[in-house]
DNA sequence: GTCTATAGGACGATAGAC
DNA sequence: GTCTATCGTCCTATAGAC
Protein backbone atom coordinates (compact mmCIF):
# COMPACT_ATOMS: atom_id res chain seq x y z
CA UNK A 1 0.00 0.00 0.00
CA UNK A 2 1.33 3.01 -1.06
CA UNK A 3 1.30 5.97 1.50
CA UNK A 4 -1.52 8.44 1.18
CA UNK A 5 -0.42 11.44 -0.84
CA UNK A 6 -1.92 15.56 1.11
CA UNK A 7 -3.89 15.60 -2.03
CA UNK A 8 -5.36 12.61 -1.97
CA UNK A 9 -6.03 13.12 1.83
CA UNK A 10 -8.00 16.00 0.93
CA UNK A 11 -9.75 14.08 -1.90
CA UNK A 12 -10.85 11.61 1.19
CA UNK A 13 -12.11 14.40 3.40
CA UNK A 14 -14.09 16.24 0.82
CA UNK A 15 -15.90 12.95 -0.15
CA UNK A 16 -17.29 12.36 3.22
CA UNK A 17 -18.11 15.75 3.89
CA UNK A 18 -19.80 15.48 0.36
CA UNK A 19 -21.60 12.75 1.48
CA UNK A 20 -23.14 13.97 4.52
CA UNK A 21 -24.39 17.49 3.03
CA UNK A 22 -23.47 17.44 -0.89
CA UNK A 23 -20.80 19.38 -2.91
CA UNK A 24 -22.82 22.88 -2.92
CA UNK A 25 -23.46 22.85 0.66
CA UNK A 26 -19.38 22.21 1.68
CA UNK A 27 -17.51 25.04 1.61
CA UNK A 28 -13.55 25.36 1.22
CA UNK A 29 -13.70 25.78 4.83
CA UNK A 30 -15.54 22.87 5.69
CA UNK A 31 -13.10 20.87 4.12
CA UNK A 32 -10.04 22.78 5.42
CA UNK A 33 -11.15 22.54 8.62
CA UNK A 34 -11.94 19.07 8.61
CA UNK A 35 -7.93 18.76 7.45
CA UNK A 36 -7.32 20.75 10.15
CA UNK A 37 -5.21 23.95 7.70
CA UNK A 38 -6.52 26.90 6.17
CA UNK A 39 -9.13 27.13 2.79
CA UNK A 40 -6.19 28.68 1.50
CA UNK A 41 -3.53 26.05 1.91
CA UNK A 42 -5.88 23.52 -0.21
CA UNK A 43 -4.92 25.20 -3.37
CA UNK A 44 -1.38 24.04 -3.21
CA UNK A 45 -2.68 20.53 -3.69
CA UNK A 46 -5.70 21.06 -5.66
CA UNK A 47 -7.13 23.71 -8.44
CA UNK A 48 -10.28 24.24 -7.20
CA UNK A 49 -13.46 22.38 -5.78
CA UNK A 50 -14.56 21.35 -9.08
CA UNK A 51 -11.48 19.41 -9.59
CA UNK A 52 -11.86 17.77 -6.62
CA UNK A 53 -15.46 16.64 -7.39
CA UNK A 54 -14.25 15.53 -10.95
CA UNK A 55 -11.69 13.28 -9.14
CA UNK A 56 -13.75 11.49 -7.61
CA UNK A 57 -16.94 10.76 -9.75
CA UNK A 58 -14.72 9.91 -12.74
CA UNK A 59 -12.70 7.53 -10.80
CA UNK A 60 -15.50 5.61 -9.83
CA UNK A 61 -17.32 6.03 -13.47
CA UNK A 62 -14.40 4.59 -15.00
CA UNK A 63 -14.31 1.94 -12.76
CA UNK A 64 -17.87 0.74 -13.45
CA UNK A 65 -16.70 0.77 -17.15
CA UNK A 66 -14.01 -1.82 -17.16
CA UNK A 67 -15.87 -3.69 -14.58
CA UNK A 68 -18.67 -3.76 -17.77
CA UNK A 69 -15.80 -4.95 -20.00
CA UNK A 70 -14.69 -7.24 -18.05
CA UNK A 71 -17.95 -9.07 -17.39
CA UNK A 72 -18.60 -8.71 -20.98
CA UNK A 73 -15.29 -10.31 -22.09
CA UNK A 74 -16.20 -13.33 -20.19
CA UNK A 75 -18.38 -16.14 -22.34
CA UNK A 76 -21.23 -16.26 -19.71
CA UNK A 77 -24.34 -16.72 -19.45
CA UNK A 78 -26.64 -13.33 -19.00
CA UNK A 79 -27.37 -15.03 -15.85
CA UNK A 80 -24.31 -15.23 -14.75
CA UNK A 81 -23.88 -11.61 -16.25
CA UNK A 82 -25.96 -10.10 -13.81
CA UNK A 83 -24.43 -11.86 -10.80
CA UNK A 84 -21.18 -10.52 -11.51
CA UNK A 85 -22.38 -6.83 -12.03
CA UNK A 86 -23.81 -7.10 -8.51
CA UNK A 87 -21.05 -8.31 -7.32
CA UNK A 88 -19.22 -5.20 -9.19
CA UNK A 89 -21.41 -2.97 -7.66
CA UNK A 90 -21.05 -4.69 -3.99
CA UNK A 91 -17.50 -4.43 -4.28
CA UNK A 92 -17.08 -0.90 -5.33
CA UNK A 93 -19.86 0.46 -3.30
CA UNK A 94 -17.55 -1.39 0.18
CA UNK A 95 -14.15 0.09 -1.43
CA UNK A 96 -15.56 3.31 -1.62
CA UNK A 97 -19.29 4.37 -0.61
CA UNK A 98 -18.41 8.21 0.30
CA UNK A 99 -17.09 8.11 -3.54
CA UNK A 100 -19.95 6.73 -4.81
CA UNK A 101 -22.24 8.97 -2.54
CA UNK A 102 -20.95 11.75 -4.82
CA UNK A 103 -21.37 9.77 -8.02
CA UNK A 104 -24.83 9.36 -6.96
CA UNK A 105 -25.80 12.79 -6.22
CA UNK A 106 -23.85 15.20 -7.25
CA UNK A 107 -22.95 13.96 -10.73
CA UNK A 108 -24.87 17.33 -11.79
CA UNK A 109 -22.47 19.89 -10.38
CA UNK A 110 -19.60 18.66 -12.87
CA UNK A 111 -18.91 20.87 -15.30
CA UNK A 112 -16.39 20.54 -17.98
CA UNK A 113 -17.20 16.92 -17.58
CA UNK A 114 -20.36 16.52 -17.32
CA UNK A 115 -20.67 15.29 -20.84
CA UNK A 116 -18.17 12.64 -20.58
CA UNK A 117 -19.71 11.67 -17.13
CA UNK A 118 -23.12 11.37 -19.08
CA UNK A 119 -21.31 9.35 -21.51
CA UNK A 120 -19.88 6.57 -19.63
CA UNK A 121 -23.16 6.10 -17.39
CA UNK A 122 -25.16 6.00 -20.66
CA UNK A 123 -23.01 3.26 -21.90
CA UNK A 124 -22.87 1.63 -19.14
CA UNK A 125 -26.82 1.52 -19.00
CA UNK A 126 -27.21 0.25 -22.28
CA UNK A 127 -24.85 -2.65 -21.62
CA UNK A 128 -26.81 -3.31 -18.74
CA UNK A 129 -29.72 -3.24 -20.83
CA UNK A 130 -28.27 -5.66 -23.85
CA UNK A 131 -27.58 -8.23 -21.18
CA UNK A 132 -31.32 -8.25 -19.40
CA UNK A 133 -33.18 -8.27 -23.40
CA UNK A 134 -30.94 -10.86 -24.30
CA UNK A 135 -31.73 -13.15 -21.36
CA UNK A 136 -35.77 -12.35 -21.92
CA UNK A 137 -35.15 -13.15 -25.59
CA UNK A 138 -33.20 -16.73 -24.23
CA UNK A 139 -35.73 -17.37 -22.13
CA UNK A 140 -33.61 -17.15 -19.25
CA UNK A 141 -34.89 -14.39 -17.85
CA UNK A 142 -39.01 -13.85 -17.03
CA UNK A 143 -40.61 -11.55 -20.00
CA UNK A 144 -41.32 -8.32 -17.71
CA UNK A 145 -40.66 -5.32 -19.09
CA UNK A 146 -37.20 -4.57 -19.45
CA UNK A 147 -37.01 -1.16 -18.48
CA UNK A 148 -38.57 -1.94 -15.20
CA UNK A 149 -36.33 -4.62 -14.69
CA UNK A 150 -32.99 -2.31 -15.79
CA UNK A 151 -34.61 0.28 -12.88
CA UNK A 152 -34.92 -2.03 -10.61
CA UNK A 153 -31.91 -3.93 -10.54
CA UNK A 154 -29.79 -0.51 -10.61
CA UNK A 155 -32.12 1.09 -8.17
CA UNK A 156 -30.93 -1.46 -5.51
CA UNK A 157 -27.06 -1.52 -6.94
CA UNK A 158 -27.20 2.15 -6.98
CA UNK A 159 -28.26 2.67 -3.55
CA UNK A 160 -25.72 0.32 -1.68
CA UNK A 161 -23.67 3.01 -0.43
CA UNK A 162 -26.44 4.54 1.46
CA UNK A 163 -27.01 1.59 3.22
CA UNK A 164 -23.24 -0.27 3.79
CA UNK A 165 -22.24 2.38 5.97
CA UNK A 166 -24.83 0.95 8.68
CA UNK A 167 -24.17 -2.53 8.70
CA UNK A 168 -20.17 -1.81 9.98
CA UNK A 169 -18.23 -4.34 8.39
CA UNK A 170 -20.00 -6.77 5.54
CA UNK A 171 -19.14 -10.44 4.76
CA UNK A 172 -18.75 -9.25 1.03
CA UNK A 173 -19.53 -12.47 -0.52
CA UNK A 174 -22.49 -13.19 1.82
CA UNK A 175 -24.20 -9.57 0.91
CA UNK A 176 -23.37 -10.56 -2.91
CA UNK A 177 -25.22 -13.94 -2.51
CA UNK A 178 -28.30 -12.50 -0.63
CA UNK A 179 -28.69 -9.25 -3.24
CA UNK A 180 -28.13 -11.93 -6.11
CA UNK A 181 -31.25 -13.95 -4.99
CA UNK A 182 -33.40 -11.29 -4.29
CA UNK A 183 -33.00 -9.68 -7.13
CA UNK A 184 -33.36 -12.91 -9.67
CA UNK A 185 -34.86 -15.12 -8.12
CA UNK A 186 -37.51 -12.50 -5.59
CA UNK A 187 -38.70 -13.09 -1.89
CA UNK A 188 -41.66 -15.34 -2.33
CA UNK A 189 -41.72 -19.04 -1.28
CA UNK B 1 -59.70 21.32 -7.72
CA UNK B 2 -59.25 24.57 -6.12
CA UNK B 3 -56.94 27.36 -7.56
CA UNK B 4 -53.40 27.43 -6.78
CA UNK B 5 -52.39 30.02 -4.70
CA UNK B 6 -48.97 32.01 -5.09
CA UNK B 7 -47.28 30.14 -2.47
CA UNK B 8 -48.26 27.13 -4.04
CA UNK B 9 -46.96 28.01 -7.29
CA UNK B 10 -43.88 29.34 -5.84
CA UNK B 11 -43.17 25.57 -3.97
CA UNK B 12 -44.36 24.05 -7.30
CA UNK B 13 -41.62 25.89 -8.97
CA UNK B 14 -39.31 25.72 -6.11
CA UNK B 15 -39.44 21.67 -5.96
CA UNK B 16 -38.91 21.44 -9.80
CA UNK B 17 -35.18 23.45 -9.58
CA UNK B 18 -34.59 21.81 -6.42
CA UNK B 19 -35.38 18.19 -8.23
CA UNK B 20 -32.36 19.38 -11.08
CA UNK B 21 -29.86 20.75 -8.92
CA UNK B 22 -30.63 20.44 -5.22
CA UNK B 23 -31.52 22.67 -2.59
CA UNK B 24 -28.08 24.25 -1.23
CA UNK B 25 -26.95 25.01 -5.68
CA UNK B 26 -31.13 26.91 -6.02
CA UNK B 27 -30.83 30.52 -4.73
CA UNK B 28 -33.63 32.42 -4.26
CA UNK B 29 -33.15 34.26 -7.38
CA UNK B 30 -32.91 31.24 -9.31
CA UNK B 31 -37.07 30.41 -7.98
CA UNK B 32 -37.67 34.22 -8.60
CA UNK B 33 -36.56 34.28 -12.13
CA UNK B 34 -38.65 30.96 -13.00
CA UNK B 35 -41.52 32.66 -11.39
CA UNK B 36 -40.98 35.72 -13.66
CA UNK B 37 -40.35 37.90 -10.50
CA UNK B 38 -37.79 39.66 -7.96
CA UNK B 39 -36.09 37.58 -5.15
CA UNK B 40 -37.49 39.95 -2.81
CA UNK B 41 -41.06 39.72 -3.56
CA UNK B 42 -41.16 35.88 -2.67
CA UNK B 43 -40.99 36.65 0.58
CA UNK B 44 -44.77 38.38 0.81
CA UNK B 45 -45.66 34.97 0.04
CA UNK B 46 -43.24 32.41 1.89
CA UNK B 47 -41.29 32.87 5.18
CA UNK B 48 -37.79 31.78 3.86
CA UNK B 49 -36.09 29.45 1.45
CA UNK B 50 -36.23 26.65 4.67
CA UNK B 51 -40.04 27.21 5.05
CA UNK B 52 -40.28 26.05 1.36
CA UNK B 53 -38.28 22.76 2.11
CA UNK B 54 -39.99 21.80 4.56
CA UNK B 55 -43.47 22.28 2.91
CA UNK B 56 -42.68 19.93 0.52
CA UNK B 57 -40.73 17.68 2.47
CA UNK B 58 -42.85 17.03 5.33
CA UNK B 59 -46.52 17.20 3.24
CA UNK B 60 -44.78 13.77 1.29
CA UNK B 61 -43.41 12.57 4.61
CA UNK B 62 -46.67 12.28 6.17
CA UNK B 63 -48.49 11.27 2.89
CA UNK B 64 -46.61 8.12 3.51
CA UNK B 65 -47.35 7.99 7.18
CA UNK B 66 -50.84 7.92 6.81
CA UNK B 67 -50.33 5.65 3.74
CA UNK B 68 -48.69 3.25 6.05
CA UNK B 69 -51.08 3.57 8.36
CA UNK B 70 -54.67 2.15 6.30
CA UNK B 71 -51.89 -0.87 5.07
CA UNK B 72 -51.58 -2.08 8.58
CA UNK B 73 -55.80 -1.10 9.22
CA UNK B 74 -56.37 -3.81 6.91
CA UNK B 75 -56.22 -7.66 7.78
CA UNK B 76 -54.28 -8.44 4.61
CA UNK B 77 -51.84 -11.18 4.32
CA UNK B 78 -48.27 -9.51 4.71
CA UNK B 79 -47.27 -10.36 0.88
CA UNK B 80 -50.45 -8.03 0.52
CA UNK B 81 -49.41 -5.29 2.71
CA UNK B 82 -46.30 -5.30 0.37
CA UNK B 83 -48.07 -5.35 -2.72
CA UNK B 84 -50.14 -2.31 -1.30
CA UNK B 85 -47.30 -0.50 -0.64
CA UNK B 86 -45.52 -1.03 -3.51
CA UNK B 87 -48.81 0.51 -4.99
CA UNK B 88 -48.58 3.50 -2.16
CA UNK B 89 -45.14 4.79 -3.29
CA UNK B 90 -46.13 3.89 -7.53
CA UNK B 91 -49.02 6.38 -6.53
CA UNK B 92 -47.16 9.53 -4.59
CA UNK B 93 -43.93 9.11 -7.17
CA UNK B 94 -46.73 10.00 -10.66
CA UNK B 95 -48.43 12.77 -8.05
CA UNK B 96 -45.67 15.11 -6.78
CA UNK B 97 -42.31 13.38 -8.74
CA UNK B 98 -40.39 16.48 -8.09
CA UNK B 99 -41.43 16.76 -4.20
CA UNK B 100 -40.16 13.39 -3.64
CA UNK B 101 -36.48 14.62 -5.11
CA UNK B 102 -36.44 16.75 -2.28
CA UNK B 103 -37.24 14.20 0.56
CA UNK B 104 -34.77 11.74 -0.96
CA UNK B 105 -31.62 14.37 -1.69
CA UNK B 106 -32.06 16.91 0.71
CA UNK B 107 -33.60 16.14 3.78
CA UNK B 108 -30.66 16.81 5.23
CA UNK B 109 -31.03 20.39 5.12
CA UNK B 110 -33.87 20.64 7.03
CA UNK B 111 -33.39 22.54 9.99
CA UNK B 112 -36.13 22.66 12.72
CA UNK B 113 -38.01 20.15 11.58
CA UNK B 114 -35.28 17.29 10.92
CA UNK B 115 -35.74 15.08 13.73
CA UNK B 116 -39.39 15.52 13.39
CA UNK B 117 -38.77 14.21 9.43
CA UNK B 118 -36.44 11.11 10.62
CA UNK B 119 -39.00 10.25 13.29
CA UNK B 120 -41.38 9.85 10.48
CA UNK B 121 -39.12 7.99 8.59
CA UNK B 122 -37.99 5.26 11.11
CA UNK B 123 -41.16 4.15 11.61
CA UNK B 124 -42.20 4.17 8.27
CA UNK B 125 -38.94 1.78 7.91
CA UNK B 126 -39.91 0.09 11.53
CA UNK B 127 -43.80 -0.91 9.76
CA UNK B 128 -42.42 -1.96 7.06
CA UNK B 129 -38.91 -3.88 8.41
CA UNK B 130 -41.79 -5.81 10.59
CA UNK B 131 -44.49 -6.70 7.76
CA UNK B 132 -41.19 -8.14 5.77
CA UNK B 133 -40.32 -10.39 9.51
CA UNK B 134 -43.86 -11.47 9.93
CA UNK B 135 -43.98 -12.79 6.68
CA UNK B 136 -40.42 -14.53 7.02
CA UNK B 137 -41.79 -16.11 10.48
CA UNK B 138 -45.10 -16.88 8.88
CA UNK B 139 -42.82 -19.13 5.78
CA UNK B 140 -44.95 -16.78 3.62
CA UNK B 141 -41.49 -14.50 2.36
CA UNK B 142 -37.98 -16.49 1.75
CA UNK B 143 -35.56 -17.14 4.49
CA UNK B 144 -33.25 -13.82 3.18
CA UNK B 145 -31.72 -11.98 5.56
CA UNK B 146 -34.57 -9.17 6.70
CA UNK B 147 -32.06 -5.83 6.35
CA UNK B 148 -31.34 -6.91 3.13
CA UNK B 149 -34.70 -7.27 1.72
CA UNK B 150 -36.04 -4.68 3.20
CA UNK B 151 -33.28 -2.01 1.62
CA UNK B 152 -33.57 -3.58 -1.81
CA UNK B 153 -37.24 -2.73 -1.81
CA UNK B 154 -36.97 0.56 -0.53
CA UNK B 155 -34.13 1.37 -2.71
CA UNK B 156 -36.13 0.41 -5.55
CA UNK B 157 -39.02 2.32 -4.63
CA UNK B 158 -37.23 5.64 -3.27
CA UNK B 159 -35.98 5.66 -6.83
CA UNK B 160 -39.19 5.87 -8.43
CA UNK B 161 -39.07 9.88 -8.96
CA UNK B 162 -35.90 9.19 -11.04
CA UNK B 163 -37.47 7.02 -13.38
CA UNK B 164 -40.95 8.03 -13.97
CA UNK B 165 -40.23 11.28 -15.90
CA UNK B 166 -38.15 9.65 -18.11
CA UNK B 167 -41.01 7.14 -19.44
CA UNK B 168 -44.02 10.11 -20.16
CA UNK B 169 -47.32 9.33 -19.39
CA UNK B 170 -47.16 5.87 -17.18
CA UNK B 171 -49.91 3.25 -16.73
CA UNK B 172 -50.09 3.48 -12.90
CA UNK B 173 -51.82 -0.24 -12.44
CA UNK B 174 -49.06 -1.46 -15.26
CA UNK B 175 -46.02 -0.27 -13.30
CA UNK B 176 -47.23 -1.12 -10.01
CA UNK B 177 -47.90 -5.10 -11.37
CA UNK B 178 -44.74 -5.09 -13.00
CA UNK B 179 -43.03 -3.65 -9.98
CA UNK B 180 -44.61 -6.27 -7.46
CA UNK B 181 -43.86 -9.08 -9.44
CA UNK B 182 -40.10 -8.50 -10.10
CA UNK B 183 -39.89 -7.64 -6.28
CA UNK B 184 -41.91 -10.26 -5.04
CA UNK B 185 -41.89 -13.19 -7.37
CA UNK B 186 -38.03 -12.10 -9.02
CA UNK B 187 -37.22 -12.39 -12.62
CA UNK B 188 -35.59 -15.88 -13.03
CA UNK B 189 -37.79 -18.38 -14.59
C1' DG C 1 3.56 24.12 2.39
C1' DT C 2 1.21 26.98 5.46
C1' DC C 3 -0.22 31.32 6.77
C1' DT C 4 -2.83 36.33 6.66
C1' DA C 5 -5.24 39.39 3.98
C1' DT C 6 -8.31 40.32 0.66
C1' DA C 7 -10.38 40.65 -4.03
C1' DG C 8 -14.74 40.30 -6.29
C1' DG C 9 -18.98 38.50 -6.36
C1' DA C 10 -23.28 35.86 -4.76
C1' DC C 11 -26.04 34.70 -0.93
C1' DG C 12 -30.66 35.11 2.11
C1' DA C 13 -33.35 38.42 3.74
C1' DT C 14 -35.22 43.26 5.00
C1' DA C 15 -36.79 48.28 4.41
C1' DG C 16 -39.58 51.17 2.36
C1' DA C 17 -41.58 53.40 -2.03
C1' DC C 18 -45.41 52.73 -5.08
C1' DG D 1 -48.03 42.42 -4.21
C1' DT D 2 -44.13 43.92 -6.69
C1' DC D 3 -40.40 46.76 -7.09
C1' DT D 4 -35.33 49.00 -6.13
C1' DA D 5 -31.77 49.37 -3.02
C1' DT D 6 -29.10 47.49 0.23
C1' DC D 7 -27.27 45.08 4.60
C1' DG D 8 -24.24 41.83 6.52
C1' DT D 9 -22.36 37.55 5.58
C1' DC D 10 -20.26 33.96 3.18
C1' DC D 11 -18.23 32.07 -1.05
C1' DT D 12 -14.04 30.47 -4.23
C1' DA D 13 -9.80 31.71 -5.28
C1' DT D 14 -5.37 34.56 -5.49
C1' DA D 15 -1.24 37.35 -3.78
C1' DG D 16 2.51 37.42 -1.28
C1' DA D 17 5.06 36.91 3.40
C1' DC D 18 7.46 33.40 5.94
Amino acid sequence: MKKETRKQEIIRVASKLFKNKGYSAVTMRDVAKAMDMKAASLYNHINSKQAILQDIILNIAEEFTSGMAMVLAKDNSNVERLNALIALHVRIAVENPEGLAALNTDWMHLEEKLDYYLQLRNDYENNFRNIIANGIENNQIKSIDVEVILFSMLSTLRSLYLWLPKKGTVNQKDLTESLAQILIEGINK
